[in-house]
DNA sequence: TGAAAAGATTGATTAATATCAACTTTTACC
DNA sequence: GGTAAAAGTTGATATTAATCAATCTTTTCA
């Protein structure tokens, strides 16, 4: 059933290093490790029994591309990239994820991750042993579709990523990925707003599909019409309204996590 | 956490048709009506009590981006596509589905669908009532990790379209969408192969995320450089071998299922 | 602190793809 | 079966984005 390879990746020496995920080096204390929408009571459950909370830095490696799936993982601080990669060196960013976010979910299919993912910034990261959080899945409704709607939702944001890609302007990819980052954030309400990226050029053309000249003129030019102000990683004055009207859409609120 | 907006669609006159599942209109028997990797016992639980199979007819709605979601759809003969739409008119096909896949598990994350879904062929579709299954869900671990791998197997399906459509040529797009095709059909042994396509060129293009001239030339050359040939929406003499080695990449067969 | 490396921007040019338009083929249906 | 409509292809041109190259800025680390 499934499509293209999935081989080991080549990447980048940087990178090389093995994962961390599982080995417990930088274990922490559990409180506060599982933040969806799990109510008090069940997410003390799995902080409890079956998790472990460790600490990353940039660079890490938390999984690999056909490693097999031990954990899934909560981003409790920081922010991480995935990564789809093929043995050729070629790959893409296809996911950012941070604070809140389950990770890892691509290998339930087969038991295997089918991403890389990566540390963008220092931060700390809750894991939920895989086999362990299964029966107890197998024992508790609440968990088993806190479970799917997560798998669900990445999904759709898989979608919506798709949607940005296809046919649209560099400019255009770009103004969806700030809303995107903007809504991640939680805060589209204001007019004037501002982000700090946590992703270099690099990462950001890679998950926008286009060349990172192309990403820098696009910055310029959007910067040029006053949909916001750029210094670097910082995304200053964000006309949210703006960039709504510029990409023809309306915005639907809503407070649904998984 | 959801981005942005999915609101109503507006889609062609044709599409405008009430959906058609749930409505029972064309009620057939219901024996493998469920053909995943369950096995045999469960699927005929499922199959018996939770079930009800229908035809479809070209151009007919199975469901759109807002409905609750009521069924989860096993295509059991023909070809789907899953369309991802905006208020606005926009609108990108993100998915075909045919015989086995299983539809609407996006629908999951917040109990609305966030796709719509038409029938391109006439064919039949199994629709498994979404409230009955979670209650089966949470009595049997089997169906459970069915249906979660399945929608892990779709989070999967989404990340290599993404990959393919970020930084790559019109050409290779193609050849990517033809080896995907091939793969579907469970054939790409042998070196010259024979497909039927299931969709015209408009949601072709649009799965592409490129316009129907590009797609009509990146079919032309790349039967002039001998990799198939193509008549109408029959690609014939598909040399396997060559796409691979276009796309510099290296096919893993798995039997994996869901 | 300062030099080297890495990351980012800008400019000039080329290449790829979209657009506009004409034409051909296929499909639908009276 | 014939005609109109829809779908698909091909050509000419315009536009966008990639590529190549130079420069500037920021970060790293001795």
């Amino acid at each position: 059933m499934r499509t293209f390879q999935l081989d080991r990746p080549q990447v980048f020496e940087r990178f090389r290093a093995q994962s961390i995920a599982n080995s417990c080096i930088n274990c922490i204390s559990k409180s506060t490790c599982l933040n969806s929408n799990l109510d008090i009571h069940h997410r003390e459950k799995l902080t409890a029994e079956y998790t472990h909370k460790f600490k990353v830095k940039v660079g890490d490696a938390i999984f690999h591309n056909g490693d097999p799936i031990q954990s899934i993982y909560n981003i409790s601080k920081g922010f991480l990239k995935l990564e789809f990669s093929l043995s050729n060196g070629q790959h893409q960013v296809t996911r950012f994820a941070s604070n809140g976010d389950l990770v890892g979910l691509d290998g339930i299919a087969d038991g295997r991750h089918h991403l890389d993912a990566y540390a963008l910034t220092d931060g700390v990261i809750c894991s939920v042993n895989y086999g362990r959080l299964q029966s107890l899945i197998e024992k508790d409704p609440i968990i088993q579709k806190s479970i799917e709607r997560a798998i669900s939702n990445e999904l759709n944001r898989a979608q919506e990523h798709l949607f940005s890609l296809g046919s649209h302007s560099v400019e255009e990819k770009l103004a969806y990925f700030i809303l995107e980052l903007l809504q991640k954030e939680g805060r589209f309400k204001s007019e004037h707003n501002s982000l700090h990226l946590p992703m270099n050029r690099g990462d950001l053309k890679s998950y926008l599909g286009i060349t990172v000249e192309s990403l820098s003129r696009a910055l310029t030019k959007l910067e040029g019409a006053n949909f916001f102000r750029v210094k670097n990683r910082e995304i200053n004055d964000i006309d949210f309204q703006k960039l709504i009207e510029f990409l023809d859409i309306t915005i639907e609120e809503s407070g649904q996590a998984y």
